[in-house]
DNA sequence: GTCTATACCCGGATAGAC
DNA sequence: GTCTATCCGGGTATAGAC
């Protein structure tokens, strides 16, 4: 049920989940989904807290790899930044609902939030001012590359390269 | 009539700007709209037109004001940042509207764009890379707030701050 | 849990008179 | 340039039968 919504919103944007929409997908009628929900701001926060949790997940993962091996050259952030980018960018509708619009945090699982965050802060050694920075920048870059705002051809690698190379001291 | 469109933005937020709405503001009624503009699409891009002005215009004076006066103790990049910020916030929804949604770059004013981007530019000499970090750590920043999604009483002078002393190297 | 039927609201946009 | 009258589509959500 929330894959199917999770399947139209990364389809077709988030505006592209709708009640309806949502019901033809699962072959079923738009009253049934009061049956599961009480409303749809209640689907939209199962997407972002899903949204959420993936995110954690790229970056834990990307931490574990790196701890396997500090691999040559690079470091943990530029690690994390890579993963961060890379998990945004297959799936940039989901990351904009869940990243977008103001969070609604007493109805999110406990700790997804922290839980996503805890990576960057400890490769941070919980330099908060640096962390935000840090985070500033990776959704900066993303929602600008996913947005179209940057230039065409413009060297977003480079870019992500020359932040993290300069946020890292 | 952008005046208008402008304030009723500015008071309840992009999704508030619907052609009765803004016949209302103006004392007629909506079909009255269409005499000039052909549809609420060319309302909005004149909306976005003028916040990149603005912008432009916010950092222009900053460029000018730090020329004349090259402030103790700060730098040009963080005369540019403060001045981002503070035009930013003293208009988040119409900074929302200008710089969320991919930008409808034929319908727009020629050069604006690049009006908008040029202080930033000089100040990082041309070098392109560190000047598209920068774009992404101070857009990040600021969207990150107007959203509400720091932390309560998170620092984020301090916040900034790091972001851009660790950018300007 | 699913359906049908429907209420209700709100949006953009057009036709045609004045 | 303004109006009235409308059309049309789309959304959320409820009532009540099965």
């Amino acid at each position: 049920m929330v894959d199917a919504a999770r399947g139209l919103v990364e389809k077709s944007g988030p505006a592209a989940l709708t009640m309806r929409a949502l019901a033809d997908e699962l072959g079923i009628k738009a009253p049934s989904l009061y049956k599961h929900f009480p409303d749809k701001a209640a689907v939209e926060v199962e997407l972002i807290a899903l949204g959420l949790v993936e995110t954690a997940q790229a970056l834990e993962a990307a931490e574990e790899r790196y701890a396997r091996s500090p691999s040559g050259g690079s470091t943990l952030l530029t690690a994390l930044a890579d993963a961060y980018r890379a998990d945004a960018l297959t799936h940039p509708h989901l990351y904009c609902l869940a990243t977008e619009g103001p969070l609604p945090r007493h109805a999110l699982p406990e700790g997804v939030e922290e839980r996503a965050a805890m990576p960057l802060l400890r490769a941070c050694d919980f330099d908060m001012d640096k962390a935000r920075a840090v985070w500033a920048f990776a959704h900066g870059m993303v929602i600008l590359e996913i947005r179209g705002r940057f230039p065409e051809g413009a060297d977003l690698t480079a870019a992500w390269r020359a932040g993290i190379e300069a946020l890292e001291r």
